[in-house]
DNA sequence: CTGAAAGCGCTAACAT
DNA sequence: ATGTTAGCGCTTTCAG
């Protein structure tokens, strides 16, 4: 590999004065400057980041948490997230984390000897609170930069960037109540999930704010199974039980789908005797049979406030400590 | 943050002494040892992992190069391989091409300045194979092990690991066939896909093994758009034109289900009229109704391979040049 | 069995 | 405007 010093030999200077030039740092004449850059290209010369990393204390990865990759809001997010720090020039290191907090904390711990630029957190599930806030203390003194997707931990001093829940439940609520379809019921998990407690806080507000009967709406908890086949199993049980349900609002658009192939194999008729509306807008959802409604959680949007945090960060700037991402609804016939 | 010469003062003994210790080389007595491991527990010493990499000449680190990550079964396989990696305590960088060949090659240009392990390529885009084996003999030549996935480049020099596109097609192709329907159709992306024409090969390549009319069967190829769009498009057309297929057989569960909804939009049913088979036998499509019958893309076994490879190459053995995983079917409604 | 010292490739004071 | 030098934290000869 041809390093700075080759560089520099080979255009008779210093390797201050080629550092100098290549960072654009200092006063060069424009002959050194011409001869440097000539020399550089002449020879195909690429600086190591690893030895950049180490002699500036920090390098150009971000590491991304993600929950459950295998979800397919995670795996859109994941995507974004990737181009948003490739436009800084920055990579990505992913970590999935399976649910499971020890790996979130194995993690955090070795996170300062990495060289990393920054983390971003989007993992659903509950954490502690202390123990977060103490890595986050830590990552902060090394000059790195934790932002938190999914769950407000602003008060821990963790710049987040959330949906508005309670928006997001008033466009599947309006939507299902259109229809016709009452009373409600909540498919998710909202013991262990962050996410899945604030959605479902955001849906009993919204019921509250419309000034619906909330007390006839149920909460379908998820709990030993996992994406479809959850909504699948929670859904046939209730529709056993002989529920009054009419509209569900899930939590994902996997438990979504889940929940209507329940319906339908009990034989109903989706929407008409029961609808749903998803959370995520995923592609393939377009294209199941009933379509599904789905509540967009723009990945977009999340992805450039990752962007904005990690561009202000390098400028030194103060993060802005809470994004709040708006959804929309994508109406198709499932609700 | 607390460094190996913070132990070693602490110790009483020199910094390579420590090195050592932590490093299980040389030899050393037990007396110092004990101590040494000692006072770095005591200190919650953790090494620097840049510094380390500098030193050594590699990191620990894995980019993995995935054409389109938000397509289910790429996902899939991101996760296995991360966490085959993490079993050898290596991390992966991610690395989203979006089909685009000046992105790989732009990656594959920094690789070497990045301290990188290796790099795995799960790419089914057709590549300049002459550039390619001109990168690959760089990264060779630096120590790194580059692993292609899902594409046969071993005659490159480059390990890989493919799925046996004549077994799975034999598989999907029967299954069809046994439920009476004929004559076949392959859909999928052949032109610019070197994993498409792959399986499109298989797909005939097992036809001629079953000695079966492969004159009746048909292309449809995908071109303009992707996933499940591109599905309902192709499908949606050949319909239209009033095609005598029943049976298709589809390169992804995405565009299996895209196909889907277009025959039942035009109030055809699935499978009686038309059957789709498709590939990645993902989660979700065992829920999408009527439910997918799709041939089982081994992620778990391509995960191992890869993290053989790795581990082959830590113990400075020559890797395995080409791995082949065997399909499976999962059998369910759509066919 | 242990220590001293060099150096991976780069940047940033500090000189000049 | 440019060079000299120190050093980021670690591993690895080379000596003893």
């Amino acid at each position: 590999m041809v390093t700075l010093l080759d560089v520099a030999r080979r255009a008779r200077v210093s390797s201050a004065t080629v550092s100098r030039v290549l960072n654009g740092a200092g006063r060069i004449s424009e002959s050194t400057r011409r001869r440097v850059i000539e020399v550089a290209t002449h020879l195909g010369y690429q600086p190591n980041q690893v030895a950049k990393s180490l002699r500036l204390g920090r390098g150009r990865s971000v590491a991304l948490l993600i929950g459950d990759i295998e979800q397919g809001t995670y795996m859109a997010l994941t995507k974004r997230v990737q181009m948003a720090l490739q436009a800084l020039d920055l990579d990505l290191l992913l970590f999935n984390l399976d649910h499971r907090e020890d790996r979130l904390f194995g993690f955090l711990d070795r996170a300062p000897t990495m060289g990393l630029l920054g983390v971003v957190m989007a993992v659903p599930r509950r954490m502690d609170g202390r123990r977060l806030a103490r890595h986050a203390e830590q990552l902060r003194a090394q000059g790195m930069l934790l932002v938190a997707v999914g769950q407000r931990l602003n008060r821990l001093g963790v710049p987040s960037i959330v949906h508005d829940e309670v928006a997001g439940a008033e466009l599947a609520i309006d939507r299902l109540v259109a229809g016709g379809h009452w009373p409600l019921a909540y498919l998710g998990r909202t013991l262990t999930s962050a996410t899945g407690g604030a959605r479902y806080r955001g849906f009993r507000a919204a019921l509250a704010a419309r000034g619906a009967d909330a007390a006839a709406c149920e909460l379908w908890e998820c709990t030993d199974k996992y994406r479809a086949e959850a909504g699948y199993h929670v859904v046939g049980e209730a529709l056993r039980r002989g529920t009054h349900v009419r509209g569900v609002v899930a939590m994902s658009d996997e438990m979504a789908l889940g929940g209507i192939a329940a319906a339908l194999d009990q034989g109903l008729a989706v929407p008409r005797d029961i609808a749903f509306v998803g959370y995520g807008a995923l592609d393939w959802g377009g294209y199941a049979r009933p379509a599904l409604t789905s509540v967009l959680v723009n990945a977009d949007a999340v992805a450039e406030a990752v962007e904005e945090l990690f561009r202000a960060h390098r400028e030194a700037q103060e993060p802005r400590t809470l994004t709040i991402v708006q959804p929309a609804l994508v109406a198709r016939a499932s609700a």
